[in-house]
DNA sequence: CTTGTAAAACCGATCATACCAATTGGTAAA
DNA sequence: TTTACCAATTGGTATGATCGGTTTTACAAG
């Protein structure tokens, strides 16, 4: 029974801190996704710890979706994407947009009838700062971009509807394979997109609920149709079978 | 030495089902939030595994947030707001309904054009489920309830309506404050539910993506109404003034 | 040389036990 | 009454052993 003398200090766990260790090796590419961990007993000895304690560590970090651990076999460190999700599904971009197009649809119908004049300017500030093309512009556009649709939902005045809208946009942002679409398509058409901004801010503008659903379906749709413009040229055949059939069932359900 | 040839079954780690199993005394009640747990002795003799076990158990509760372990002195239960919270934010009875009218009923008529015959069987079921009492009839219902929502979401053949649709109903089922208001409201008119959710399955079998809509407003619209009653009756006064204000913006802008 | 399979080596899952450290509550001393 | 201290309780960590599942190895059959 050698010495385990060491860091009684304080009230952090010292699973935690192992954990956090481990979790280290892990961000520092020592154990790339999909990598598997050393053995319990390795690790432990390597730590400087006992058994049962990298044993709790690891069980804190499959807590947390970081690694999985398979019995008999190992613990593996698991990719960013389908961790961080936390329960979101592996959803395609045509998917997601077409769920934006529906509910932020609605959102911004919900939303005209009644918005503050002062929301207005700053909707037109944002598609400013979405056109504008400083260095880091992508940056800022994207930044832009997110706050415009935010802004929307959140001047229902319902955090349900804003909290779904900040749910959609945390899938773009987090799901690997729609970033990719998203960010190709966005790269394009700049000049569109603020034309499209524009025309939403103006129906908010005029107060009309059905304009304001109408201008934001159609930047949608629009966004949709040149995704599958990008998605054909990568030959995402998969992906556009899906969009072509998709797509109709969804053109016809958005007639207005 | 001694026994542990229970369940070998399946590769269900023991610790996951040790916290199963503590989950589900909390809630039960028998250990309400602010509450101490036994100690880990205590609780390893009381569940017949070791001291280890419920080590292990307790600290993925922790890392899930549903307990605090504080050294020397024991394991509390936290507050369902404090913890599976997790982002989700609190939102009212009336703004999830309304956002469940918006998004819903979009779904509703994106799944309307192409839906299976099996799917519109599976529908039917779910009503019939949803409208008999037999004892324990809530909790079916409910269900029933749930699925035929989640069902019609999951015909849409798009993955991101589907979890935004069980986002919603996972927030009508954490949220202390909505899950009052549902519960009274659902335990009123049986009948009349039935009712709704008999038409909106009529216009999913007539295809029509404009009926489905328009049902599905019809049942949540109805569905508010009761709870404002109901919300008056309790003398929430705060949420009726948000109440009040929002039904009129809303009944505006759902002018179909 | 390839292939199949069974043994061996590894590995996580769990347990029992022991001791350390922090918290708490009661009791004795001031 | 207040303070100081000690003992019981409880969580924290370490060892070492056993069990059953996984992976690798080695050897025999083809």
């Amino acid at each position: 029974m050698a010495g385990q003398e060491r860091r009684m200090m304080k009230d952090k766990r010292l699973y935690q801190s192992v954990a956090d260790r481990i979790a280290g090796l892990i961000d520092s590419g020592i154990y790339p996704p999909g990598s598997r961990l050393p053995g319990e007993r390795e690790l432990a000895e390597t730590l400087e710890v006992s058994r049962v304690t990298v044993r709790e560590a690891e069980i804190f970090l499959q807590a947390l979706g970081r690694i999985d651990i398979k019995t008999g076999s190992g613990a593996y460190v698991r990719n960013k994407s389908d961790q961080s999700a936390g329960g979101i599904p592996s959803v395609s971009a045509f998917e997601l947009t077409e769920a934006r197009s529906l509910f932020e649809s609605e959102a911004a119908a919900l939303a005209a009838p009644d918005i503050d004049n002062e929301v207005l300017n700053r909707l037109e500030t944002l598609i400013e700062k979405m056109m504008s093309d400083e260095p880091d512009g992508a940056q800022v556009a994207e930044q832009a971009d997110r706050d415009f649709h935010l802004t929307i939902a959140s001047s229902t005045g319902n955090k349900a509807v804003l909290y779904i809208v900040e749910t959609l946009w945390k899938m773009r942002m987090e799901l690997e394979q729609v970033r990719e679409v998203y960010d190709s398509v966005c790269s394009e058409d700049s000049a569109a997109r603020g034309q499209e901004h524009t025309e939403i801010l103006e129906a908010l503008r005029s107060r009309d609920s059905g304009a304001a659903r109408s201008a934001m379906r159609q930047h949608f749709t629009r966004l949709l149709k040149s995704m599958l413009d990008v998605t054909e040229e990568q030959a995402f055949e998969e992906l556009r079978q899906r969009a072509t059939a998709s797509r109709e069932r969804f053109l016809k359900s958005a007639q207005l």
